[in-house]
DNA sequence: TAGATTGTTAATCGATTAACAATC
DNA sequence: TAGATTGTTAATCGATTAACAATC
């Protein structure tokens, strides 16, 4: 069984030595890229993190009268299952070669639409911890969102086991995933192309933020000298600036600017994602994924709409 | 058969009085809804304005080297086949009747990304006729919209039969038709609530007026006093000003207002459609649509994408 | 335990595609 | 006529829904 002692540990706080996961080199721990002990992005263990700042050996030992995490952790943490008192392991040394497998190879893409819905429950999340609310039910994120709960229950299933039967999912857990699983904690450095645009879209900043896409290269060859904070530089310098700061993300919000020229360019230098919001059609690649976020196109489907 | 002269006219070319289908009064004419002669928001058919343009009886009388109509229009006026000369009317009178009905019935509604798609297809359209092509075909709209012919033409269809096996779509017509079939010859008086947002959309507003909506109050409590040439008046005195200009369509751009009360009001005054540009998730009712253009939920379609 | 809610399955619905006869 | 392209059909694909056993 797992002690608390320095040696021999692969998270810190558990002596692993003398686990047969560990001695079978089987366990992946917490260090490593097992998705369901630490994060894709690299950060810790939420059950890791919380016994830490208890300063307790785990679980097992804590003495709060309600769990921090939610009560669905026991069947998530491969470890858990072999604390003191704390039952069954629900087959998951079972799926665990896999799992390491998984660390190791891509992510399985989550569907678009999906991806999306998961930006309004991450949302009503955070509205139900600020108001003091520790569960959610997929009835009443459906209805927030505008899907039924059973779509919702669907989309959230994309992130493994984590609601719980009878109670509904708890809030702080769902954020955690939610951000693990979209990677929402590894920070993408973004340029924007296009200064003008820039400066009356404070929510599309908040938006950027909201998903850890931080500003770091404004580029235009006219309007303003500064925006967002940042001195505009020349268009032309904005492929040698991805280079410099290993921008990710693109926001292109000058359809005069908006060709295939630009696009490859910003490719070459390394950004993977562009966000669209010229009506310019702009073609994707084998590295590079386009979302179009063109307002035209949206009042044409809100007219056919309309009776 | 239909000669010039003035009486018993429905178009003001036409004399009609001979006219069996008139005779039976089964022709709609120039001047009523037929959807194949007169256009749903009322402009008049488009050989009737080049036949008065040109200062003919009609096309049989045309001396013009290339119809600057394309070559389709025979098999969608039914007074067409009707000229000296000109051959077939391709079933048109038996969909008479049935075409008759459909003009005071509702128009079958348009799939929603199908609408979105023709936004795309019109800018194609503008932008050909502009550089001096006629005609484009559906590979042609398909590359510039990211989509396979395919569906370019199964979209077109929407249009009725607009397209020439062999040369494909007038440009001119392409235009004509999509701005019939989505209405947008309709003007559709818009308000806007949150001025501070409107500062910074200058394609926000461009896309709306490419819609025929035209901004006629913008309103908030705070922020700047004037917005997009108009005098900012207060939230409370949207509704009444929504029935006064008789707007039906409404920008929220201001999330702190986006609540069901305010939705609600703007619908008992009339607007039945709504673009909202916040993340708030707005419910849709009976007689009001609402399409949100949340950029917050495309940023993590863009990212759940991104490799 | 009883009531509530999850995660998953099979069924349904809608959107896209490939193919092709009809047409210019 | 030969080549090109439309409009439509049937097939495929993907997304949503309803239902329900499993679970808390």
């Amino acid at each position: 069984m797992l002690t608390k002692r320095a040696s021999r540990s692969l998270c810190g706080i558990y002596d692993c030595s003398s686990c047969d996961l560990f001695v079978a080199e089987r366990c992946p721990g917490c260090a490593s890229g097992n998705l369901h002990i630490s994060r894709e992005d690299g950060s810790p263990c939420v059950v890791y993190e919380c016994v830490r700042k208890l300063g307790i050996a785990g679980c097992h030992e804590c003495t709060e009268p309600t769990c921090r995490l939610g009560t669905v952790r026991v069947s998530r943490c491969p470890l858990r299952g072999r604390f003191g008192g704390e039952k069954k392991d629900d087959g998951f040394r079972a799926r665990l070669e896999e799992t390491k497998g998984a660390a190791t190879r891509q992510t399985p893409a989550i569907p678009a639409r999906t991806a999306q819905r998961m930006s309004c429950y991450l949302r009503v999340a955070q509205d139900y911890a600020r108001r003091g609310v520790a569960t959610v039910s997929s009835h009443q994120l459906g209805r927030a969102a505008g899907v039924r709960a059973a779509l919702v229950r669907r989309d959230l299933s994309e992130l493994g086991h984590c609601g719980t039967p009878g109670r509904g999912y708890a809030v702080d857990m769902l954020q955690e995933e939610i951000r693990r699983r979209l990677s929402l904690g590894q920070a993408r450095p973004t340029v924007w192309l296009g200064a003008a645009e820039l400066a009356g879209r404070p929510e599309t900043r908040q938006a950027l933020e909201s998903a850890n896409c931080r500003l770091v290269g404004v580029f235009d060859d006219e309007g303003p000298k500064t925006a967002a904070g940042l001195r505009v530089q020349r268009l032309a310098r904005a492929e040698e600036a991805v280079r410099k700061t290993g921008a990710t993300v693109a926001v292109l919000a000058r359809e005069d600017v908006a060709g295939p020229e630009l696009l490859q360019g910003l490719s070459r230098a390394g950004v993977k994602a562009v966000l669209n919001l010229t009506p310019a059609r702009l073609a994707a690649s084998a590295n590079l994924v386009i979302e179009q976020a063109d307002i035209t196109s949206l009042i044409f489907r809100l007219l056919s709409r309309m009776r």
